[in-house]
DNA sequence: CTCCACATACCAACCGTTCTGTTTTAAACT
DNA sequence: AGTTTAAAACAGAACGGTTGGTATGTGGAG
């Protein structure tokens, strides 16, 4: 693997699950085993490129992965109780959840820089798009669809925040169980 | 004014906003008008004791302001919107969201700082022990009350990340319309 | 000989913290 | 009431460490 690419993997990891300014980039620097050469030789504009690269990343990585799971699964309540079971076992075996989230970067960086904000707004979008077209073609119309998706969304990320403050799955196990009553209710 | 109480409720709004450690104590010591030694001489531990007292001060904040709300409106739906509709008016007024949320702190500090990540949990428990409450008062059994009052708590964090993200109020505003079909699919 | 891909050394700015010194407050004693 | 005294409530300089960023050096490939 190319030294650009493996700084975008190991970063991607950090941020996630130290946020933006949890990460320095010496740490980053000491994990990939090489110099702030390296750095500013790939990512002129340091960190925030480095980190705008990072969600690019995590875009393309996350989407295919939906994508996969949406295709696999008949339903859309079949796909996010796989997209769930995932993220549970993902915390229950490393303590952190490094998947689907980036709830971290958001949090921090939407009011501070406009491109962070702008990708981590498309990346939302994308997810949303995901889960809304398998809603259509659940049978849903396309207003219904697009605010089931969006709620799914937030519980969903919502839920990741409960884990992470109760150091426990036991939030998104409860979500899992109770997000087809959702989908009941605007039947 | 005191001191103390001034310097919690001004670093509380910085904390809220910027997150931990986006904000310098250098910032908060500039806001509240004191120096150095007025800090470390009410909190000798420094930012992070600051930090737990702001947590201690939303807990009272949040926990008084929602129970109002709740005792005010006869169902929880009733509740919930006039809740949204609140940090809506704050986000649309202010452009950043002050009360009920704590999300940056969260994504930062649950895997850094155990106490901070209990002051948190327990803060999150509260505002969930509230909407439980008002759920079996409206006819829901135990454990559903509580299953509903999670997944409501995951929504409202969750929505309020899409909308720092999106810079828009939008989807607070759907999720307020959705979340009665939350409950309607739990009948 | 040149250009790319780094390594190394260095920098100013800032971080949170500690230190010592000064003022203010208030109770205690004459 | 006036003085003494001790503690509380600050002010502000100084500290070591770390931050992100830059400027220059260097080895290898073409």
């Amino acid at each position: 693997m190319d030294t650009k690419s493996q700084m975008i993997e190991i970063a991607t990891n950090l941020f996630q699950q130290k946020g933006y300014k949890g990460v320095g980039v010496n740490e980053i620097l000491k994990v990939c085993n090489i110099t702030k050469g390296a750095l500013y030789h790939h990512f002129p504009n340091g960190k925030e490129e480095l980190l705008i690269a990072c969600l690019k990343n995590m875009d393309e990585a996350i989407t295919t992965d939906i994508e996969v799971i949406f295709e696999r699964c008949q339903t859309t309540m079949e796909a996010l109780h796989a997209m769930i079971e995932k993220l549970v076992a993902n915390l229950d075996r490393e303590g952190t959840i490094t998947g689907y989230t980036f709830s971290s970067i958001v949090s921090e960086m939407a009011s501070l820089s406009e491109p962070v904000r702008n990708a981590c707004s498309d990346l939302y979008t994308k997810m949303q798009g995901i889960y809304s077209k398998k809603l259509v073609a659940d049978g849903f119309s396309k207003e219904t669809a697009h605010s089931i998706a969006l709620m799914m969304t937030a519980t969903i990320e919502g839920g990741i925040m409960l884990c992470l403050t109760r150091k426990t799955s036991e939030p998104l196990k409860i979500i899992s169980q109770g997000l087809p009553n959702l989908l009941k209710g605007f039947i």
